[in-house]
DNA sequence: AAAGTATTTAGATATTTGTCTAAATATATA
DNA sequence: TATATATTTAGACAAATATCTAAATACTTT
């Protein structure tokens, strides 16, 4: 839970989950879509894997990243908690 | 949306949540369920409050605090959009 | 095999964060 | 009014974080 919510909390890696939302995307395109060197966004890559928030696969030499929905459950079931 | 998630990135903090979702509570008593000083803990309901996760009220010496589970719906909101 | 493309790893650095102790502020009580 | 209690503010410090450039690794293509 602790990897989970250390990971959501940048802006940047949120916005991956989103496009990620979408379809999945090798890191040089979520790379494209920032202004953020390669080498960050692959970082930030990793911390969201290790959340298991997304997982990856290699194609070649593209690594494609894919978001992992199930995850976020855990977050959800933490949330509605809160809802009485 | 900031605010919530760097909020909610710390342990501590998740379980004052947990705590103030069972009753108020002062900044005492809350301080009091944590093996941590005081000023930290007043810092801890400082970054909850200025996410707007908690509200404080003075009453007499003490400051009692609740919960604002109003603004867990905009987490709730957006966990939901990667339930398909 | 050499060169090009995709991605990560390594190492450095500035900023942010969680914690502490000491001091300040505010209220209650004797 | 003096003292005790509740809480926060201030300032310091070590650890964590986001970022960068340079170099390494892996695959593809010529």
């Amino acid at each position: 839970m602790n990897d989970i919510f250390k990971a959501l909390n940048d802006a940047t890696r949120r916005e991956i989950l989103d496009l990620l939302k979408e379809k999945d995307m090798s890191a040089g395109e979520i790379a494209d879509a920032f202004n953020i060197s390669k080498p960050s966004i692959s970082h930030h890559l990793d911390i969201l894997k290790r959340a298991d928030l997304i997982t990856s696969e290699k194609n070649g030499q593209f690594i494609i990243y894919s978001i992992n929905t199930t995850i976020m459950e855990d977050v959800l079931q933490w949330i509605l908690t809160f809802k009485k």
